[in-house]
RNA sequence: GCGGAUGUGGCGUAAUUGGUAGCCGCGCCAGACUUAGGAUCUGGUGCCGAGAGGCGUGGGGGUUCGAGUCCCUUCAUCCGCACCA
């Protein structure tokens, strides 16, 4: 009997599928374990070979831990909101509902041929009403929530409203936009549409008019991540800079509590450097200059306030409010060409553009609170409005960047901090001794700074202050196809549905695209507005505002009341393994952190954190094939020739390639317009040349899971995914090496089956095992399970193979060591475990059964060869009994032959033995 | 420019975390069984050398009895951020 792959894997799907074998229940006689991966979107191109890699990983996890005895959940569901539905829609005309109800069910049969253990009882899609009607819940909490900074957490608007009504917001610690201060009696004495004015700029899901990445090309609005180098990251459209009105939400109120979070997690350090960067904190003081003869004030953020007798001129971004007020007239014709030029330069530009130095004098001036200098104001774009003032002291002699800006204009260089040479460059670095800095002569720059900073404050001047790079993120997209807002407009201002009216269900449109004047997609609707006749809110939500919180919908995923019951809650408690890709790093890694503190803050949830522990397995690369077109000719030539000729490389697709030769005739069938083209070979054959690159559609160089299984099987994909190399390494796609997990698996099963052609190995008695075979079983257990606990799955496939090869040489099949290898082999290859299970007389599923314990006494070997070196030289062996202690072990060695003619009988120097271990006579 | 990761045979990788570098697999070589085999089995396979032996973890330096592993320096590749005051 041959291991009929196909047979197997056919017959225990089923299985699971009939017995619910995964499906997962609350059961407190367990610990539990949450394992979550990151949900796909699903595409239309279906899954390919990356796709499953962590799936894979996690779905060995899981399986591990309910060998353990866990009680695992392990849930999978679908981020279908997104882009690539609704652009497909516009060119088909075909509701996105319909495309990503297609996909979804392709991508589910593609999982369900993986043989992974979901429960897909609880199955969510964030384009669902079902699910979607609780992030539009928890954008109600946002918009009716502030941010405390005195209690440091999120709290109901309505407290506000009461402590307005008490006090007004004289004595408020809050996190809001700008606000003009009141009275009790002033609030009371303001109107509605007034007081929403005021709480609008409170709340954590509020409207402001902002700097936001308009990308023409999608017609609608991007976040910073989503933009790279000044492209939109999905379909690469130029991004600029547009001042819009848009929702956003109040993220930069948990920038400390993000940044701190970090250290209580267990997640890759290199992500959480990103994030770190992301947040961006810098220590510094806020400090305010005075304009000369006029009664304002600029205020400024600097990191290095110990150099502020070095300011030799004030730079303000071209959008500082304050650029028009103080221009003196001989300069406003100049400076307003200037704020013009710069505000047109679009974001791409801007960037592309950062060696060039740009800059314009306004004829104003500033005192400079300690040395009572005067300092000219300058208008520059290398200063951006959205971070600290939107103003910077310039401090040329120890800002690279002040110093190209003072070397160009040729304004003064004053050196305050010794040790740099100023003639070549600015000084930055925190160390050297201060100079010409009056009460701070002669420090160092650290204490410094610290120093200075004391003085500011005790002078009035201003704070010691933090800032953060982090801003609020925007929240609204001019799309269709994302959550709406369940939100109407009452006089300009925005109201909140009543909760009953969730779901607030996407309208029908006649087509997905903008409307004439510019309106997203949701104004087309006709029947878009309250039964009041007010108008809704017609932009959608970003992508990842359901897959914010969907981890908490697994947890109780049919529940109609709440978006995630108490009870479940606090069973489940947070992710404990979370696994997917780096790419997400500063997007929906941040976010799913900030949501659950707002959750948390608020008490809806008990956690502060997602997930524990995280890790980012890596990408499976495309191998692409390209062929050598001839421009202007119809001709493609061989890679050998290509040198000869003037070409472009075009795709094709990997499926015509092999070992690089072209398959010519079916390459003329798959690309018609290549038909009558001419192709010159070397020797017959038609050479291309190869390329890693992501695995894409559009490269043809996508590999489906589907042709793997067809011709090896699931169990053995899954096996070779693994084996490929550490999880968190990105790798090209190659089937080099695929036969061996496959013989691997084949070999197994004869070891079982006695089908071996010379030699009956079948034994399936209850015989006791020998010594050697159970040393080698034990051996195995240790070792998987440690490899497991850290994610290094492909040593535990060597480590397999390595087993079933010793006991193939043992010509041994006692059923005391197939069964618990077969509970080893179960997270890995499932479907053969299972199998192995039943022959071995169950009728259960093999998830239930117990992991193995390795017996501490048959992993210690009788003997151990000690290598031993002299003078870190002249290796050889000397087998002694393990059971010698460190004295023995010394005297026996020394005793040996070989060092006894090393030494000539002299006593050597010294001697070492490391873990009972190894030795090492120095002479 | 700043930050991070990686670098080991022909290839994917492993190394008890400072202790005999190259486990396991692919590929390759030889052999066995075969009408045949892209099946299966056995043995070999880091490099140089006939051999003894020598050399070997991107390069250079260092610490150590001992370094793939720790430190300094340098190069290459990949990823992230990019005027963040």
């Amino acid at each position: 009997m041959d291991y009929n792959f196909r047979e197997i894997e056919a017959k225990w799907q089923q299985f699971w599928a009939k017995n619910n074998t995964y499906k997962t229940e609350i059961d407190r006689s367990k610990p539990k374990y949450y394992v979550l991966d990151m949900f796909p979107y699903p595409s239309g191109a279906g899954l390919h070979v990356g796709h499953p890699l962590g799936y894979i990983a996690s779905d060995i996890f899981s399986r591990y831990k309910k060998h353990k005895g866990f009680n695992v959940l392990h849930p999978m569901g679908f981020d279908a909101f997104g882009l690539p539905a609704e652009q497909y829609a516009i060119q088909t005309g075909q509701h996105p509902n319909d495309t990503t109800e297609k996909n979804i069910s392709r991508y589910r049969e593609q999982l369900d041929r993986l043989g992974f253990s979901f429960d897909w009882s609880r199955e969510l899609r964030t384009s669902d009403p079902s699910f979607f009607k609780w992030t539009q819940w928890i954008f109600m909490q946002l918009f009716n929530a502030w941010y405390n900074t005195g209690a440091n957490k999120a709290e109901k608007i309505e407290g506000l409203i009461k402590i307005f009504e008490a006090d007004g917001n004289i004595g408020v610690q809050a996190l809001c936009n700008e606000v003009e201060t009141f009275a009790a009696d002033a609030w009371k004495s303001f109107g509605e549409k007034k007081q929403q004015e005021i709480l609008l700029q409170y709340r954590m899901a509020y409207i402001s008019e902002s700097w936001v990445n308009w990308c023409a090309g999608l017609g609608t609005v991007l976040a910073n991540e989503e933009v790279k180098d000044g492209f939109s990251e999905r379909g690469g459209f130029p991004v600029e800079r547009k001042l819009m009105k848009q929702w956003s939400l109040r993220i930069t109120a948990y920038a400390e509590r993000l940044l701190q979070g970090l250290e209580t997690i267990d997640w890759p350090e290199p992500l959480k450097e990103m994030q770190r960067n992301w947040i961006g904190r810098s220590k510094g003081a806020s400090l305010r200059f005075k304009l000369k003869d006029y009664d304002k004030y600029i205020e400024v953020f600097t990191t290095r306030p110990d150099t502020i007798f070095g300011v030799t001129f004030m730079t303000l971004a071209p959008e500082h409010e304050l650029v028009n007020e103080i221009t003196t007239p001989e300069y406003r014709a100049a400076v307003e060409a200037y704020v013009t030029k710069a505000g047109n330069r679009s974001e791409r530009e801007r960037i592309a553009d950062v060696k060039t130095i740009s800059g314009q004098f306004t004829g104003a001036y500033v005192i400079n609170p300690f040395s009572k200098a005067e300092i000219p104001v300058w208008v520059g774009d290398y200063v951006l409005a959205g971070y600290g003032t939107g103003a910077v002291m310039a401090v040329p002699g120890h800002d690279s960047r002040d110093y190209a800006f003072a070397t160009h204009f040729k304004l003064p260089i004053t050196e305050v901090v010794k040790g740099g040479d100023l003639s070549v460059a600015a000084h930055e670095e925190k160390t050297g001794t201060m100079v010409n800095s009056g009460f701070m002569d002669g420090m160092e720059v650290l204490p410094a700074i610290e120093a200075c900073i004391n003085e500011i404050e005790k002078a009035g001047l201003g704070v010691g202050k933090t800032n953060y790079r982090l801003r609020d993120a925007i929240f609204s997209r001019q799309r269709y196809w994302g959550e709406p807002f369940p939100v109407y407009y009452k006089d300009g201002l925005p109201y909140l549905l009543p909760e009953g009216e969730l779901p607030l269900r996407l309208p029908q449109v006649d087509a997905y695209l903008p409307t004439e004047s510019g309106e997203p997609p949701l104004a087309r609707a006709a029947n878009w507005h309250t039964k009041e006749n007010q108008p809704l809110e017609t932009s959608t939500m970003p992508g990842w505002a359901g897959s914010s919180w969907y981890y908490l919908r697994y947890m109780d995923a049919q529940n109609d009341n709440t978006f995630v019951s108490k009870e479940a809650a606090d069973y489940w408690q947070e992710v404990d393994l979370y696994l997917g890709g780096a790419e997400h790093a500063t997007g929906h890694l941040l976010y799913v952190r900030f949501w659950t503190k707002f959750l948390n803050d608020l008490g809806h949830i008990s956690i502060d954190e997602p997930a524990k522990k995280l890790i980012n397995q890596g990408m499976i690369q495309g191998v692409s094939a390209l062929a050598h077109r001839v421009n202007a000719e119809k001709k493609y030539v061989s890679a050998g020739l290509a040198k000869d000729y003037d070409t472009t490389l075009i795709h094709a697709d990997v499926a015509l390639v092999k070992d690089d030769v072209l398959d010519v005739e079916k390459f003329k069938k798959w690309k018609p317009e290549a038909a009558t083209f001419e192709f010159v070979t070397e020797n017959g054959i038609f050479l291309c040349v190869r390329e890693v690159e992501k695995m894409s559609k559009s490269k043809y160089n996508v590999v489906s899971p589907d042709d793997i299984i067809d011709q090896y099987g699931t169990d053995t994909l899954r096996m070779y995914e693994m084996f490929l190399g550490p999880l968190e390494l990105s790798k090209p796609w190659s089937t080099q090496g695929i036969e061996g997990v496959h013989k691997f698996l084949r070999k197994l099963w004869r070891l079982v089956h006695n089908n071996h052609d010379d030699v009956s190995i079948i034994n399936l008695t209850n015989d006791e095992p020998s010594n050697e075979e159970l040393k080698t079983l034990h051996k195995t257990i240790q070792k998987i399970q440690e490899d497991i606990e850290r994610f290094s799955f492909n040593t535990c496939i060597s480590t397999f193979m390595i087993c079933v090869n010793e006991l193939t040489d043992l010509k041994c099949n006692k059923r005391a060591i197939i069964e618990p290898l077969a509970i080893l082999l179960s997270p890995f290859a499932p479907h053969a475990a299972e199998e192995l299970w039943q022959e071995m007389g169950h009728d259960t599923s093999i998830n239930t059964a117990p992991f193995p314990v390795a017996s501490e006494k048959y992993l210690v070997d009788d003997t151990i060869e000690y290598p031993v070196s002299v003078n870190g030289k002249t290796r050889f062996k000397i087998k002694l009994d393990a059971k010698m202690g460190k004295a023995e072990i010394e005297k026996a060695v020394m005793n040996s032959e070989e060092i006894q003619k090393h030494t000539n009988g002299n006593s050597p120097k010294k001697i070492i033995v490391v873990h009972g271990r190894i030795v090492n006579i120095v002479i």
